[in-house]
DNA sequence: CATTTACCGCAACTCGATTGCAAAGATTAT
DNA sequence: ATAATCTTTGCAATCGAGTTGCGGTAAATG
């Protein structure tokens, strides 16, 4: 797995205390975060400039963001070589009971056929339900 | 195509002012609505009137609601025999250009082959582009 | 008709998201 | 090295979609 440092060098983002920190965060963590979960996580960053970085990585490719319709909007690391095109979609599980989201980057999407004269150029794919853990 | 009267008998809804006028107007459109376009349609409707009709509405399966990620739910009729199970799951589509988000009910959602012991209980699927009319 | 229950309108409130601004830090130009 | 310039950060304030409390009105029940 690639360091925060190289991340942000292949992402052209330049290296700063905040953004280092809060990468690292994200990285460290399987599941996607919401700027309140790093904010509580990183109690010696301050709330804007976590939201700033957050806005500055996705601009960027560093994150996606998700709409995982709980209300807040979540943010994961994208895979490696990920532009944020369409091939780079994945869908996202949230789990209704722990309220965890992932990114399912194993499951392909399948090609979808848009009505005609439409074009594709993003997608937010939440499936909902129960997670491994949660449905037992 | 159903008339109001005729699905709130249907779903078991008791038929008010509000309700019909609230009703009557998402069926005239062909795209999903917000809760501000809405009241922005109806002078005559309270905003929290509207808001409690529609989550009346959604709990008995009037309608769905769409998470489009533009930052306001919207909100659809849904189809004919529709009880909002995975098997009446259907994609959006949202134009990043006009903002219209409408329901693909004829684009087939393939089967998701979740990772092992994932249960599936709803999804949220929106597909970003142009529709036919922005994409000239 | 009297009582109970549901619905409506208005105003207030919650909370995630966003922004203005000044201080601190980094970069570039003299 | 110093000054000028640009960027990032922290704090407080603001925004806006969503939601709720409450009193009044209408509908349903007996
Ligand atoms: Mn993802
Ligand atoms: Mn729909
Ligand atoms: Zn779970
Ligand atoms: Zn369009």
């Amino acid at each position: 797995m690639q360091t925060e440092e190289e991340i942000l060098k292949i992402k052209k983002v330049k290296n700063t205390a905040a953004r280092t920190v809060v990468l690292r965060h994200l990285l460290s963590l399987e599941k996607a975060q919401s700027l309140k979960d790093i904010v509580n996580a990183l109690p010696y960053t301050d709330r804007s400039s976590i939201f700033r970085t957050l806005k500055t990585f996705e601009e960027n490719k560093v994150i996606h963001s998700i709409e995982d319709g709980s209300g807040m909007t979540k943010y994961a690391v994208c895979a490696e070589g990920c532009n944020c095109d369409p091939k780079d979609l994945h869908y996202h599980f949230y789990c209704t009971n722990c309220d965890k989201t992932f990114c399912l980057f194993d499951v392909p999407i399948p090609n979808i056929q848009l009505p005609k004269n439409f074009k594709l150029q993003q997608a937010n794919m939440v499936v909902k339900g129960l997670c491994d853990n949660c449905n037992r």
